[in-house]
DNA sequence: TTTATTTATTCGGTCGCCTGACGAATCAAT
DNA sequence: ATTGATTCGTCAGGCGACCGAATAAATAAA
C-alpha cells in the first residue's frame, strides 16, 4: 500500500507528473490529466488507476454542462497521506495538520511548557495526538512532520545546537524522541527559516526566488532564499546577523559573545539604550515601543536609532545577496511604523532600492513554513527524482592532455 | 551530426549517465561502463556506437595483461565539440581552449587594447581566431564560449550594466556582437564570479558547497557559492560589498555614491588614505603595500587598517551566509602578507571560525572558470535534463479546505 | 430523432532495456 | 601445442511502457 511496486523510471516520471497535475489542477478528468501532462489518454487511465488503488486519488463526481460524454473528475485524496507541522516558540507551542494536497485541516496552539526539555517534548506529542484524532486521522497516517525551533540546527545531524531561550533541549536527542513519539519522522528546522519558507509559500513573498527575511523578536536573526532554495550555511549558522559588525566595536567583549548587531538591536538592547538614555523603568522592548507611539520622546530615539541599525543590518545584506524582496518580520519587525522607519533609512542608503514588504502570516509563518517543507518531504518520498536530476558533475582537474 | 534524432527519455537518460562516466574514468571499456552505469553490456554497446557515429568518443587502445579476452578502451574524443575561456580585464585579456571532456588545450594572453569598445571586440575575435587554428581547431567547432567581464551583468539579458573600468562596452550589444563574431552563442558573467569558479573547479576550493571568494583589487568585490550553486542575486548584484555600510558613515555622499567599504579599500581608498595619514606621494596601491613590507610604519599603518576593514566585511559575510570557505583573491587579497593579517583580525572578531584560503589559480581563475561554465553549458545542451530535473513546486495557497 | 462532440477502452505496434546463451579472444597451466 | 578458465562483446527472446487508431459509450444541440 504504501510503497508502490518497483516501477520502470519512465513510469515513475509519468506518475510524478500525472501527480503534479493533479496538485495544481484538481479537479480533473483523465482526459484533460492527458492534455495536461502529454501523456496518452491510455497511459493516464493506467496511472490514475494505479494511484486509485494506493488510496492516493479519488472521485469527485463528473462534468456537466459541456457537449459529449461527461467525464469523471478526480482529485487527490487526503488519504493519500497528511504532514504535521509544529512551530516551538519559547513562549507559544503551535501544530498545523495538512493531508497530501497541501489543503491545511485544522492548527492549535497553546503555551509552551515553561519546564522545558522532556516537558515540552511531552506536550508536542499530546497537541499533535489531539489535533489528528479530532480530525478524524490516526497519527499513524502522518508520514512527515517538521518543526520549527529557535538557535542554530546542524544541517547534517539535524541537531539543536544552540537554543537559548528554551531550556534544556539542546541536550536531548529531539528528532530521536520525537519521532519515536509521534511515530514518523521529524526534521527539525530554524524558526526563522520557515517563517520564511511560510511567507514563500501562502504569505506576502509567493512566486519570488530571492528573498531576504530579516526577523526582529526577542532577537535578530534573517532567513535566506536564494535561487529557489534556503540558505542553511555550511554549520546551519547561515543568516545569524546578530553577529554583523554593526552598531558598535566588534573587538569589544560583549559584541564578541551576543554578536554587535543583538546586543544594540535585540530586545535586551532595546531595553538597556531606553535606561541608558534615561528612560523609566520597563518591562519588555514592546514598551518601549508602545511609548513612543504616545509621545515619549526618549523611547522614539531609542526606536528611531533601533530602525536604523536595522537598516544598516538589512542594506548589508542587499548588498551581499541582492535580493528582490525584503520581508520584515517578528513581532516587532512585522510592526508597520517600525517597518515604515527601516524602510525609510534604507531609501537613503541604497542606490538601487529593493521592494519592502512586512509578514502577512505574522506568527503563523512558522508553522505553515515547517508544513511546506514537511509536504515537500511527503512528495519527495513519492516522487522524487534527485538521482535523475543531479547537475552533471565537471570532471576534476587531473588529465590535462589527452593520450594520442 | 550535431543534434542526435529524438531519442525516449529512457535512452537520453542511458546516455546521460555513460557520458559522465566517460567524463570522470575514460580511458574505459564497455564492460567496464555497464558495471560502473548499471545499464546492460547490450545497451552499452548500442549507446556507445552511437556516440562513436556522432564523433563523441574514440577508441584508444586495448586493455591488456588481465586473464581473459581483451577490451577496447574508449575515451571522449576531442571532436565532441570545443569550448571557450575569455577573461577581459581592464589591463590583460586572457582566452582559454578546452574540449567536451574538459581537458585544457591551450592558452594565451595579451595587454586589453585600451581604445575599448568596438576595438576590444575586434582583438577578443582575433585571440580566440588565433588560438583555434593554433590548435587546429576550426572555429566553428567551438560550441560554447563564456567572457568574464568587470562589473554588473544582467542575470535576464545578459547585458552589461556597469563597466567602469572599460570604456564603451556597457553601451555595446557585446553579447550579440561577440556570439557574430565568433560564430557561437556567448555567455557574460562577472569576473568575480567566474574566478570563484574557476578555484572551486581547478584551484583551492574544490568539493566545497559554500564558499565565499573575496577579491581585493583595484576595486573590492565578493563572489558567493551557495548550496553548490553561484549567488547571481535578482539583479546580478549580488556580492557588491563596496556598498557594506562599513568603514564609513553610510549616509555621507562618497559613500552612497561608491559605497562605504570600497571608499576605503578600494585602490584610490588606499591610496588617499596613505596621503591623508602623511605619507608621500606614490602611483598606485600595490606601491603602499610594497612600502609596508620595506618599513615605511605609515604604510604599514594604512595597509593594517584597510586587512581591519577587509576583515569586518568578511566577518558580514559570513554572519550572513556561513560558508565552509573563504577564499582571498585578486591582486591585493592573494597577498599571502595581506592575508595573514585578515585572518589575524578575523580570528578576534568571530566565535567560529572558518578556514581561509588564498587564491591558487591568481591570475588565471577568471579564464578557468569562464572554461568550466562553458564546458556546463555544452554538457547540458547535449545531455541536460532540466525539464526532469525541476522540484515538484507546493500547491498555491487558493484551495483552503477539501471538499467532503 | 439525429448529429456532433467528447470520454474512455481495446487493440496492435514501437522503443528501450534486460536476461541468458554463445562465439571470440586472451592468459595460464599442463 | 593443447586445454581450461576467464573476460569481452553480440545475438535472440521477452517484458514494460509508451503511442496512435479504431471503437464503444454518453451527452448536448440541432
Amino acid at each position: 500500500m504504501l510503497s508502490p511496486p518497483i516501477t520502470s523510471v519512465t513510469r515513475q516520471l509519468s506518475r510524478r507528473s500525472v501527480f503534479e497535475a493533479l496538485l495544481h489542477r484538481s479537479p480533473i478528468s483523465r482526459a484533460d490529466l492527458a492534455k495536461v501532462t502529454g501523456l496518452s489518454k491510455q497511459t493516464m487511465s493506467e496511472v490514475v488507476d494505479a494511484f486509485a488503488q494506493q488510496g492516493l486519488v479519488r472521485q469527485v463526481g463528473r462534468t456537466s454542462g459541456n457537449v459529449g460524454r461527461t467525464a469523471v473528475l478526480y482529485e487527490l485524496s487526503p488519504e493519500g497521506g497528511h504532514v504535521l507541522g509544529i512551530d516551538l516558540g519559547a513562549r507559544r507551542l503551535t501544530v498545523a495538520l495538512a493531508d497530501i494536497a497541501g489543503r491545511v485541516l485544522a492548527e492549535a496552539d497553546e503555551s509552551t511548557d515553561e519546564r522545558g526539555g522532556a516537558w515540552t517534548l511531552d506536550q508536542i506529542g499530546r497537541l499533535s495526538d489531539r489535533l489528528a484524532r479530532d480530525n478524524h486521522t490516526h497519527p499513524s497516517r502522518i508520514r512527515s512532520i517538521v518543526m520549527a525551533t529557535p538557535g542554530v540546527v546542524n544541517p547534517r545531524t539535524g541537531a539543536i545546537e544552540m537554543a537559548p531561550n528554551i531550556s534544556g533541549l539542546d541536550h536531548l536527542n529531539v528528532v530521536g524522541l520525537l519521532s519515536e513519539k509521534l511515530g514518523s519522522p521529524v526534521v527539525l528546522e530554524n524558526d526563522i527559516n520557515l517563517a520564511l519558507l511560510g511567507e514563500i509559500w501562502h504569505g506576502c513573498a509567493q512566486n519570488v526566488d530571492n528573498v531576504a527575511f530579516l526577523a526582529l523578536g526577542s532577537g535578530v536573526g534573517l532567513g535566506l532564499y536564494v535561487n529557489g532554495r534556503l540558505v542553511r550555511g555550511e554549520n546551519g549558522a547561515a543568516g545569524e546577523i546578530g553577529y554583523l559588525p554593526i552598531g558598535g566595536d566588534p573587538l569589544q567583549a560583549e559584541c564578541r559573545l551576543q554578536g554587535c548587531l543583538e546586543y544594540q538591536v535585540g530586545a535586551t538592547g532595546v531595553v538597556r539604550r531606553y535606561r541608558e538614555a534615561g528612560g523609566s523603568e520597563v518591562e519588555s522592548e514592546r514598551q518601549v515601543f508602545e511609548r513612543a507611539l504616545s509621545g515619549d520622546p526618549i523611547a522614539a530615539y531609542v526606536v528611531d536609532e533601533t530602525a536604523r541599525l536595522t537598516a544598516l543590518a538589512a542594506a548589508a545584506v542587499i548588498a551581499t545577496v541582492d535580493p528582490q524582496v525584503l520581508v520584515l518580520g517578528g513581532s516587532v519587525g512585522a510592526r508597520p511604523d517600525f517597518a515604515d522607519k527601516v524602510a525609510r533609512v534604507l531609501l537613503q542608503l541604497s542606490a538601487r532600492p529593493v521592494e519592502i514588504r512586512t509578514s502577512t502570516l505574522g506568527r503563523r509563518a512558522g508553522v505553515v513554513g515547517a508544513l511546506s517543507v514537511a509536504l515537500r518531504r511527503l512528495h519527495d518520498e513519492f516522487f522524487g527524482v534527485a538521482e535523475l536530476a543531479a547537475i552533471l558533475p565537471l570532471p576534476p582537474p587531473a588529465q590535462r592532455s589527452a593520450r594520442q
